[in-house]
DNA sequence: TATCTCTTTGAACGCCCATTCAACCAAATT
DNA sequence: AATTTGGTTGAATGGGCGTTCAAAGAGATA
């Protein structure tokens, strides 16, 4: 352990400070309306400060999309670990963990489509983006893969990841754009449904 | 049928004009990055034009937003109208629609997503959006009605339309964030079989 | 043809905001 | 205690962009 480092621990607060505050400020009003006096003061420091830190508005926002990349791809892999090694266990776990109080809040909900909406046209975004989907989709798929095998029937292990993880997204978008009837409990429901239909003998008298 | 009407009629062709080029634009760039002058000059005219068509870029932006939505309903309603009364051929047209070349192109989903993402601090936004989604809703969920009957299963409508929805909208992402393993093809397949484990004795042969 | 009305032009204005930087302060090192 | 290193401040700068508007152009009306 290193002494003499008050100061790089200040510095790793403050980057800290500026990423919560960004995120707390584009979840509101978006990036463009964020400016970098929001987004200083909300972390209640001043005005340069971000310039110092993170080189220009570009970077901060890039270092915020891979922060909760981060944290999104922290619980989902901490989940699975903890469900053992039965696949039904590890499924259910990821849908646990995307529709969970932290992950499918209205406020993280709200960062990530904005930055999905700028995919398109942002390399960087995009690259953190696919990263955090392939991983997503890597995993899922070998869940799948083994819960076909044990329930036998023939069906695409590709087309079913890729709708497990498109119901996903499509039930996040739900949540930003329609809060007051969205429910997490509904949006787990709907997943589980998914599952049982495509394995009836394997989920018939878990979920 | 008026005489004398040339000029409402050119000005109906520079708001098209107009509207056409800020979806070009805006899925280039993105909503904050293109400016009037962007607008103007890809309609083919000049600066302060779209302040007199539309008194501001906010109510430009919200024009192109309700053009896009009317887009999407009316290919939508022709789509079913034209399928007959089988409730089977009906959700099967939706989902072709959805998935067709014109709705579900690269620069519309952009655009469509840029929308999205700024849902929760724009109301008007938010209002138009909702709209489209509960008539997709209404007239989804009862079609899906009358297949529960026929299929004489327990699902719950709600769930399921919610769930179809959500399942069309994360695939639209899909093509979005991933456009070079996207296809509309293998979409339509992840709805159909969607439908098909939801729905095995009526849609077991036609799909 | 003359007048009136509606549309278009594009320069000018003014605001907003990201970035810069000299001065300052606090921590580490000597 | 003195010096060096590194983080913070906030006023100043400059550029970009939405909006305005006087002047011009084109269609309708008489």
């Amino acid at each position: 352990m290193k002494r003499s480092n008050l100061r790089s621990e200040n510095k790793k607060n403050s980057n800290l400070k500026l990423i919560s505050s960004a995120i707390k400020n584009i979840s509101q009003k978006g990036i463009k309306e964020t400016t970098m006096h929001d987004v200083s003061h909300g972390a209640g420091l001043s005005q340069g400060i971000v310039n110092f830190h993170f080189k220009s508005k570009e970077f901060l926002l890039i270092e915020t999309l891979k922060f909760i990349s981060n944290e999104y791809l922290e619980t989902f892999q901490r989940n699975i670990i903890k469900s053992g090694s039965d696949p039904r266990k590890k499924i259910i776990s990821i849908i646990n963990n995307d529709f969970s109080k932290k992950i499918c809040s209205q406020d993280k909900m709200a960062v990530w489509f904005t930055f999905f909406s700028e995919v398109k046209f942002k390399p960087a975004y995009q690259q953190i983006c696919k990263e955090r989907d392939l991983y997503y989709q890597n995993i899922t798929q070998d869940i799948l893969r083994e819960l076909i095998i044990k329930e036998n029937n023939n069906i695409s292990e590709k087309n079913l990841s890729r709708g497990l993880q498109a119901l996903v997204m499509g039930l996040w978008l739900d949540q930003l754009e329609d809060p007051d009837t969205f429910s997490r409990k509904q949006a787990k429901e709907i997943c589980f449904d998914y599952l049982k239909k495509n394995f009836p003998k394997q989920f018939k008298n878990i979920l």
